[in-house]
DNA sequence: GTGAAAGCGCTAACAT
DNA sequence: ATGTTAGCGCTTTCAC
């Protein structure tokens, strides 16, 4: 037999029906014990595999959720990737994957390609979804989890939290230590780091100082902390007291840069990133940072996603995962 | 209507047939275009979206491949996966990940599940695939691309380069700066690091050197460079002139580490890493490390997925990207 | 607990 | 260039 066994392959094999080999796989206990090791044997023999399609098409239930990602290069959704995936292959549910390099017009692409896959639900970065994916989203019918950032209306579930207040808490910490010219580095000013702009402006506007700025639509990486921090302290005749970089490769790259300059860190000058990665702890001196639950995320927009209901019922389907100030030896 | 739009659907719509929306949509140069504009008009006006199982049922081409990688948090498999993506997703074919902790009997698992979409094609990581899995592999009649490292005898097809030909390049990299203590820092032993391990093994036996290993089974990271430069200097009274770093993690580790015991290095100590990540360049002193083509590897994977036949008869299917050693000033 | 029949939505093959 | 027919392999429904 050179073609793929097929369910009915299997049944003749077994000598049951091939309804019987479906349930054997699917629901075990809704067949006898003898016949399932029967069907087992069957399975084995004719080496088997289920025709995914097949039973999708039948059944509209096709064992697949979907994940559109900004970027795959970006370290920090690896980090919300592993959770899925810690939580998805147990369930059997495979995922299929979309990088939409931060365009919400190639979101909206892939959504498009992603819903006719039939997939049982959805975990989509961020809430600047185009119109359009709204529209299909919405004709989808199946529950969908934004994550990464908190909005007061989902389109259907959401975990986060909220970057503004992240971005000014983080400032208010360095004003507290007396900070005062303090500059917020920032590339590629997606909607997120915009928003950690937006709690970094208010933060200052409320202490009555100036909020200075060095940013650039590039993206991030730790060459371009070292970048911003030299383009940052000439526009400012170098009268700054601390940065406050969108996120850690920033500020490693800062760090690496201000120690070239032999510029002191905090000494001279503090600097603080987003994130908390590894790195941040170890380098010299330890970068302060903000650190959030990446993992955990990820983990919990899939559990959303198998329990809808459940969610959609305790706090309107959004879930606050928080963040946490870690304070180091950079500021 | 409340029900999905079906092919139909659009077909009564566009006042055409159901086999000429099929077309109009799968290959628009079939249908005059008069009618592919009607078409056009009808799925916009329906919200048709193709049900991809039922396509799949029919044309046993799902539109999807299968990728495994051994995990998810580790940066450099992050990149080769960003450029299986630049290749997939303009092809519109899906990607179906799945991690599988570097054990090959969960690869075994997941192959299992990833088989039963019926896949196009397969992207593997390594060659340690279980018999099982090989056997899987062998029914499932469809390309297959192992990637990392080279090996005579692929499933089908191969890309990648030799982990013992760059550990070896490096050893001796090493021995010719006049280098002679030098130790071997690994973590995880999967089996590519083991293979870095022999090439240095061999460099250091054929100079006629003792090969110092330093190894842990647990998870590379760069905290734990440090601890093992910790163990290899303690275990050796610290006569170690040089560590060769299986990745560029514990070689960021152990550089941090050293500097904070006021060990020079390269002075006192040089130290070289694997991989070229980013901040092996700005660190300082920057570290010498192995600079291996991932982005490309992911892209010249789905490439021969693409077209088997070419690329199995060009070298036999197997594609060496080679490596560069990067001299800096860690060494 | 098991089976027979029907049909999921699409496309291949064969008309016209 | 367009339509008709049949069937992909499975599960749902209903019968026993």
């Amino acid at each position: 037999m050179s073609r793929k066994p097929n369910l009915k392959d299997v049944a003749k094999v077994a000598g049951v029906s091939a309804i019987t080999v479906s349930r054997a796989l699917s629901d075990p206990d809704k067949v006898s014990e003898k016949l399932r090791a029967k069907v087992e044997m069957a399975v084995r023999q004719t080496g088997y595999i289920r025709n995914q399609a097949a039973s999708a098409l039948a059944s509209s239930r096709s064992g697949v959720i979907g994940v559109i990602i900004p970027s795959l290069s970006n370290i920090v959704f690896n980090e919300v990737l592993a959770g899925i995936y810690e939580m998805a292959q147990p369930s059997k549910l495979q995922v299929l994957l979309g990088d939409c390099h931060y365009s919400p017009l190639e979101e909206e692409k892939l959504l498009a390609t992603l819903l006719s896959q039939s997939p049982e639900g959805l975990i989509l970065t961020g809430t600047d979804q185009t119109d359009h994916a709204r529209r299909l989203l919405q004709n989808a019918e199946i529950p969908i989890v934004q994550i990464m950032e908190l909005t007061d209306s989902p389109i259907d579930m959401n975990v986060g939290f909220s970057h503004f207040q992240a971005g000014f808490d983080m400032t208010r910490y360095l004003l507290a230590k007396g900070y005062r010219r303090v500059a917020f580095l920032g590339a590629r000013m997606d909607p997120r780091t915009q928003q950690r702009l937006a709690g970094f402006s208010q933060a200052m506007a409320d202490a009555g100082l100036e909020p200075l700025v060095q940013s650039t639509p590039q993206a991030s990486s730790i060459k371009l902390g070292g970048q911003l921090l030299r383009s940052a302290l000439s526009g400012n005749q170098g009268q700054l007291d601390a940065v406050f970089c969108c996120n850690d490769d920033l500020a490693l790259g800062a760090l690496f840069e201000a120690r070239r300059m032999n510029i002191n860190v905090p000494g001279q000058l503090a600097i603080c990133g987003f994130n908390d990665l590894e790195a941040s702890a170890l380098v010299e001196p330890a970068i302060t940072s903000v650190a959030v639950s990446r993992f955990e995320m990820g983990k919990t927009a899939v559990q959303m996603l198998l329990k809808p209901e459940q969610y959609r019922h305790q706090g309107g389907g959004i879930i606050d995962l928080g963040f946490n100030i870690v304070g180091r030896a950079s500021a």
